[in-house]
RNA sequence: GUGGCUGUAGCUUAGCGGUAAAGCACCGCUCUGUGGCAGCGGGGACCGAGGGUUCGAAUCCCUCCAGCCACCCCA
């Protein structure tokens, strides 16, 4: 066999292990999330790691180098065409259609979590497989739906211990409107087109409403006197999202009205929001990305072969809150509660009966740890204290014979020999007080 | 996919042409059945990988890989 190299040994670019050191992050956020949303009646689905590439196709679209570029295409065996699920709204609307979810009482409201696949290059918050958890609306169209999304994913992120989040949000009209304010804005970038930087000269061809989040001082000088979408919106999307920042005030959730804010795709119609972080002069890694983004997409689903269907949804980066919970120390609770009493043991009569007693502790649901791979007391005790283990159990040669186990407790140092059939009870009493 | 910076033990880093170091962590001894403190000792790194220059490379050069950052893109 050739020798194993180091290199084919390290997990893929951008992807990583997540240790048992992070697990309770995890296990926090998808416990609030599925209370939370559980609470709002969203139900929880799970979709295939894998789809027909077409449905990406088909929802991502041709408009962007996205399927060529940025996902793990493959071809099977077989011969099908699958793809690396990249995000999860096509999932769901394609799980939506498929098992006829249509005919269920509408709002059909659904969550999901799980990890996604992107062909990116791969910087802090941004990996090529990253999870997120997401939440979509099917069948309302009323803009209340909209606000309660976004109150939902607001409060979910508050709920983790996130301050000073800021809600972006604005409407991007839908296809009666914003063929007009795309007409504007080529106009407006008529005389102008030459003097924008290389990249928003590509994106004046290719998707315009790029040009708006272009970071460059000449292009935002440009952009002075651009044309705003709101006054472009027509009299259903303007009174759509009048209504959504109606209901979001009537909440008192805050939000930052933000012309610039788009999406590329198509699909998207009326509202799009993003929620970010605090940002933060002297962090180190300031975390300048949204943690989570969403919108309304009614023509998705019959893009994707269904009836006509409103819908509306997020999804949440869950590596970007996490990073995000880091740098603010936000306290987690712990994953494993502590360890109550420690066993110790010496000889191999000894070994034999505490690991009984081991078991037992576990029995009457009382958290015991040993090491029985040590032998001798002095290590077992050191680890037993770098648990932080309150109570230790020793039982040595001598104790084994007598039927009796030493009761130490650690902070204190004060030990009582104890009959072994009485332990039990005696630390379950103690450990009340 | 492109460019910049970085890569030495599990972690944090020193060394920057001449025998691979330190702190933390781990294991052990002082203490033969008693932890935390202290002292002493031990294991663990072919210096990200491969190649080149050189009497000699962790150190210089090239290629690759990975991380971070900035692009492209951002569903």
């Amino acid at each position: 066999m050739p020798k194993v190299k180091k290199q084919d040994m390290q997990s893929p670019k951008g992807m990583k292990d997540i240790l048992p050191a992070d697990q309770p992050y995890w296990q926090y956020i998808l416990k609030k999330a599925s209370a939370i949303l559980d609470d709002y009646s969203f139900h929880k689905i799970d979709t295939p790691i894998v789809e027909q590439t077409a449905l990406f196709l088909r929802s991502v679209g041709e408009s962007t180098d996205i399927v060529d570029k940025e996902m793990y295409n493959f071809k099977t065996k077989g011969g099908d065409e699958l793809s690396l699920r990249p995000e999860g709204t096509a999932s769901v609307v394609r799980a939506y259609i498929e098992n006829g979810m249509n005919v269920m009482p509408h709002p059909v409201q659904l969550w999901y979590f799980g990890p996604f696949f992107r062909h990116d290059n791969p910087q802090a918050g941004r990996y090529r497989q990253f999870h997120q958890i997401g939440a979509e609306s099917f069948g309302d169209e009323n803009a209340a739906t909209d606000a309660m999304l976004i109150f939902i994913a607001y409060k979910l992120l508050e709920s983790l211990g996130i301050k000073n989040l800021t809600v972006r949000i604005n409407s991007i009209g839908d296809s009666s409107c914003r063929p007009q304010y795309i007409k504007a804005l080529k106009d407006y970038y008529r005389n102008r087109g030459k003097k924008v930087c290389t990249k928003c000269k590509k994106r004046l061809k290719t998707n315009i409403l790029r040009v708006l989040d272009c970071e460059e001082e000449n292009c935002k000088e440009i952009a002075k006197d651009i044309p705003q979408i709101v006054d472009y919106l027509d009299d259903d999307c303007k009174a759509h999202f009048k209504n959504v920042l109606e209901f979001l005030d009537e909440v008192k959730l805050p939000y930052l009205l933000d012309s610039r804010l788009v999406r590329g795709l198509d699909y998207y119609s009326r509202t799009v929001f993003e929620i970010w972080p605090e940002e933060k002069e002297d962090a180190k890694n300031n975390l300048q990305m949204a943690l989570c983004s969403g919108g309304r997409y009614d023509k998705l689903v019959s893009l994707l072969g269904g009836p006509k269907t409103p819908a509306a949804g997020w999804a949440l980066g869950v590596e970007r809150v996490i990073l995000l919970l880091k740098e603010l120390e936000v306290s987690i609770p712990e994953h494993h509660a502590r360890p109550k009493v420690f066993i110790a043991q010496l000889g191999e009569l000894a070994k034999r009966k505490s690991l009984k007693l081991f078991e037992e502790f576990r029995k009457h649901g009382i958290l015991a740890k040993a090491s029985f791979g040590r032998d001798s007391i002095k290590s077992q005790l050191r680890i037993s204290n770098r648990w932080g283990i309150k109570y230790t159990l020793i039982m040595g040669q001598k104790e084994a014979l007598d039927g009796t186990v030493i009761l130490r407790e650690m902070d204190s140092g004060i030990q009582e020999t104890l009959a072994i059939d009485k332990i039990l009870d005696i630390v379950k009493q103690r450990l009340k007080k």
